[in-house]
RNA sequence: GCGUCGGUGGUAGAGUGGUCAAUUACACCUGACUGUAAAUCAGGCGCCUAUAUGGCUUCGUUGGUUCAAGUCCAACCCGGCGCA
């Protein structure tokens, strides 16, 4: 992997090219979210239609199915799922958390005012399905319950077998409720795990094949997130071996979130790609490419399009909503994805949720993705203007 | 005609004297979703009220028994089945 920066914009902003194997990247990106190797709902040829430049897999679902060695078989996650564009995998760090912490509650990474925590229905007992320890963390299978053992180590290897080509080191992801105690104690453990993480990944990938990001903690206060910044930037392997970019991972809470990004990104050096792990909706990704990072991915826009809702300039509308059932309006005017350019109706999307046919979410997955994507290419578009900050105003002002 | 079983909220279908404005599911209405435990989850769903352990009207119809009826009795209306 290589990252060029073509322009500065503003204070922290970058427009760049990642370069990897598989092809290149124009930053700043969106990752679009394939966790089993799959965009849920979308064949590969759809994905493409989305405007998407890079697909990420996750470790811990792909190594409990089909197998991370059955994966390699193939070739590795991409070759598996017939993608052959850029990839990345996320290292199992996340899981630390929704599979811990956040297990049978409502909290997610970014905590809007003081969330309460009720309880889901998903959750059959109240036992976390994660616990984590000095050397790594054991894990229950969300799939059958059985017991598995996840270390830095393990992580590198299974990434290794997955094939991505940018890989993130094992962290831990903190609750956004965690005291300021732990937020250090997570913090300084993922650092030595971050070492270990260098260190095998020169064993396994001594070419460097694979691009490894290693990941900032520190939760919302500012000498944590600095600290994190300065020293996993700094982290260096027995054989003199850096990271090659950063992930930005923890937890938020939704009004100091982009402060805390640019503190971290004011640390980073910056030569190196920042990538904004788990966020984030639209007017997020925008702040986070004025703030100067160059990669996120979201689960949300394909998510939330599963469940009915659909991105517009005007906010996001709920296809079940009654007044949907006689539209004959497209999702979006004007929007360029396969399902608007198709023209199918809202009444018609509506009526395939309410009769639960899978091409629902297919045709709501496309215009959501295509909906980030473009909107990530038309800010960049904003950057070589240098008129990013008017771009993102104009786009709010619309968008609630 | 005789016998028999049955008629419950948008639908299916519980409930057989009080704890029933009525289990549950589906449908319907609304909301949530931020490195995917998620084609998921939460709330609402007779009427009135800003709320309720609040008021009012409901379980084919009418009348009755009872302190109390969706639940018991009678007649009637409607439907299924059996025999003529």
């Amino acid at each position: 992997m290589k990252f060029d920066i073509h322009q500065r914009v503003g204070e922290r902003g970058r427009l760049g090219t990642i370069h990897t194997p598989h092809g290149d990247i124009q930053t700043p990106a969106y990752v679009t979210v394939g966790t089993k190797a799959t965009v849920k709902s979308l064949t590969v040829e759809q994905i493409k239609q989305t405007k998407s430049q890079v697909v990420l897999a996750n470790t811990y679902h792909l190594y409990l199915e089909p197998g991370d060695e059955v994966v390699k078989e193939f070739g590795g996650f991409p070759k598996f799922m017939q993608w052959d564009g850029p990839t990345m995998t996320d290292s199992g760090g996340f899981q630390v958390f929704s599979l811990g912490e956040a297990f049978g509650t409502n909290v997610s990474k970014v905590a809007a005012g003081e969330p309460q925590q009720i309880e889901s229905k998903r959750n059959t007992s109240t036992q976390k399905m994660a616990t984590i320890d000095e050397e790594g963390v054991t894990f229950k299978s969300y799939k059958d319950g059985s017991s598995h053992r996840f270390t830095p180590e393990r992580s590198m290897e299974i990434q290794w077998n997955l094939g991505a080509d940018m890989i993130f080191a094992f962290d831990e992801c903190t609750s956004p409720h965690a005291s300021e105690e732990y937020q250090l104690a997570a913090m300084d453990r993922t650092l030595r795990w971050a070492k270990r993480c260098l260190d095998k990944h020169d064993e396994l990938d001594p070419e460097s094949k694979q691009a490894l990001f290693g990941v900032i903690q520190g939760g919302r206060h500012k000498h944590l997130r600095e600290k994190s910044a300065r020293d996993i930037a700094a982290v260096m392997s027995d054989k003199g071996s850096q990271f090659d970019g950063f992930g930005i991972g923890g937890s938020f809470n939704k009004d100091d979130m982009f402060g805390v990004v640019g503190w971290v990104n004011d640390m980073l050096p910056f030569e190196k790609p920042r990538h904004l792990l788990g966020i984030g909706e639209p007017t997020d990704i925008l702040k986070a490419m004025e703030e100067g990072c160059d990669l996120f991915d979201c689960v949300t826009a394909s998510r939330i399009a599963r469940n009915g809702n659909a991105y517009t300039r005007q906010g996001t509308i709920n296809i079940f909503n009654a007044s949907m059932k006689n539209s004959k309006e497209i999702l979006e005017v004007g929007c360029g994805c396969p399902t608007c350019t198709t023209g199918y109706a809202r009444g018609y999307i509506a009526h395939l949720f309410r009769s639960k046919e899978m091409s629902a979410a297919s045709l709501v997955t496309m215009h959501n993705l295509y909906f980030i994507n473009n909107l990530v290419e038309e800010a960049r578009g904003a950057m070589m203007e240098n008129r990013l900050g008017q771009f993102r105003e104009e786009f709010e002002k619309r968008y609630n």
